[in-house]
DNA sequence: TCTGGGGTCCTAGGACCC
DNA sequence: TCTGGGGTCCTAGGACCC
């Protein structure tokens, strides 16, 4: 078996110079949600020394002096591009898995002319249909497939593709030998430092480690990524998307709030969204939790991390859950806190037409119930996000994020199409911050 | 002042069953 | 005085991923 892993280079950064040329050759970073920490680099802001994930408050002065372009993440675009680059992959093998936003895998077993040419072919084409840079790594796993990757991007002799099962085995162990064992998948943070402390630094000492006493130290999840770094395969290639086990929607505040009431319009917005994702992949929710979290970094405040889960009868009717979620909210609740954010996640769910019934159940009801949601969705889908809201989520959100670099949604908005004046008019400066 | 959001899987331990 | 054996299910917490 032979796996490629494809992987866009930068994504979020590729894709905001691919819409403004001027930014190509800038140190330019991408922000999370709320502006709080660098999620996407460009290679010039690699160079310049920005760390990745580090809270953006704390670049700042470095940033001046490199004249480091920050934007507030603009999801809408990103998922777009996402989607043309996946379908473009997607010609390359009947057997394609989305694993992420910007890389997927796909099983090139018998591609011809051989895997390889097939991972060159699918790279330049992507440049040229999409516009996206991308690397590829190829090898009988997909753990290997994400090492090569990982070489694809990092060595420049590879071109952005490596073929690591066609390397003789000495080059592989080679390579392997170079890489610390904390950029092999599955192993983070806190295991690298125990295997550190067991001596195992690399990679290669890390493929021949005996799988059983890794087992014993740690757990069968590493047992397998070592087995895979053996080219044994222990984790398959998903066909279609992975059923859902729970939805989350949940987001930090601009400001920190205290007061119950914006604290239920948040909790209201948040059960909307998280509502229409379990429609839109047709399932049913038997819980709702609702959290509240206040600020973990102001150690010298009072921190409040409560939840609840409230079990209801299995359903998708918006105005029940939002219900449950605030019921849940009013119940964890306490004054004399400073919020940060809350959310909302929906469990125990099933698929639509497994829906079970109550003995007390109106099927007048039920369909009243379908007919209003099927009527929101419609007028929402047409003209807006949150056209049709319940009165709960409120009309002025105290609780709204930061987002004050945001670039315009050019492929999925007709009124933010870049013409001539949506770009060049507007100057690039470096982000300000306020 | 300012620190993201959305997921998955595994394990240990407790509750509970006969 | 003395208190079994063999299970399942659920949950919280911790690890990982992008």
């Amino acid at each position: 078996m032979i796996l490629a892993l494809v992987d866009c280079n930068n994504f979020y950064a590729s894709c905001e110079q691919l819409f403004d040329p001027r930014l190509r050759d800038r140190a330019l970073v991408v922000l999370s949600n709320n502006d709080g920490c660098v999620v996407a680099r460009s290679a010039r802001a690699k160079e310049v020394g920005i760390p990745m994930g580090a809270p953006w408050h704390q670049l700042k002065d470095q940033a001046r002096r490199h004249r480091v372009v920050a934007l507030s993440s603009n999801y809408a675009l990103y998922g777009d591009l996402s989607a043309r680059v996946m379908q473009v992959l997607s010609g390359y093998s009947p057997q394609q898995e989305v694993y992420s936003i910007d890389e997927c895998f796909l099983d090139l077993t018998g591609a011809l002319p051989s895997p390889a040419a097939c991972g060159r072919a699918m790279r330049s084409e992507v440049l040229r249909l999409v516009g996206l840079p991308v690397s590829v790594g190829l090898g009988p796993t997909k753990t290997l497939a994400k090492l090569a990757n990982h070489f694809g991007k990092k060595r420049p002799e590879f071109e952005g593709v490596c073929p690591l099962h066609e390397l003789p085995a000495a080059e592989q162990e080679r390579l392997l030998a170079q890489v610390p064992a904390s950029e092999v998948w599955g192993v983070g943070r806190r295991i690298s430092q125990s295997l550190e402390g067991l001596g195992i630094r690399t990679a290669l000492q890390l493929k021949k480690a005996s799988p059983a006493w890794i087992r014993r130290q740690f757990s069968v999840t590493l047992e397998r990524t070592v087995r895979e770094l053996n080219s044994e395969p222990c984790l398959e290639l998903m066909a279609g998307p992975a059923r859902r086990r729970q939805i989350l929607c949940s987001r930090s505040f601009g400001t920190l709030i205290s007061e119950l009431a914006p604290l239920e319009e948040a909790a209201a917005a948040f059960a909307r969204r998280a509502t229409e994702k379990l429609r839109d992949q047709k399932l049913l929710a038997g819980s709702v939790s609702t959290f509240l979290r206040t600020n973990p970094h102001r150690e010298d405040h009072p921190q409040h991390f409560p939840s609840l889960c409230l079990p209801v009868q299995p359903t998708d009717d918006l105005r029940r859950i939002t219900a449950a979620a605030l019921n849940a909210l009013r119940r964890i609740y306490r004054s004399g806190y400073a919020y940060q954010k809350t959310g909302v996640i929906l469990t125990d769910l099933t698929p639509v037409e497994r829906r079970q019934g109550d003995l007390f159940d109106d099927p007048v009801q039920l369909g009243r119930s379908q007919a209003l949601m099927e009527a929101m969705e419609h007028i929402n889908r047409s003209m807006g996000s949150g056209t049709v809201k319940l009165m709960a989520e409120g009309s002025d959100p105290r609780w709204a994020m930061k987002a004050d670099n945001r670039t315009p949604r050019y492929t999925t908005r007709l009124d933010e199409l870049p013409v001539a004046k949506a770009v060049s008019r507007k100057k690039i400066s470096p982000y300000s911050g306020t």
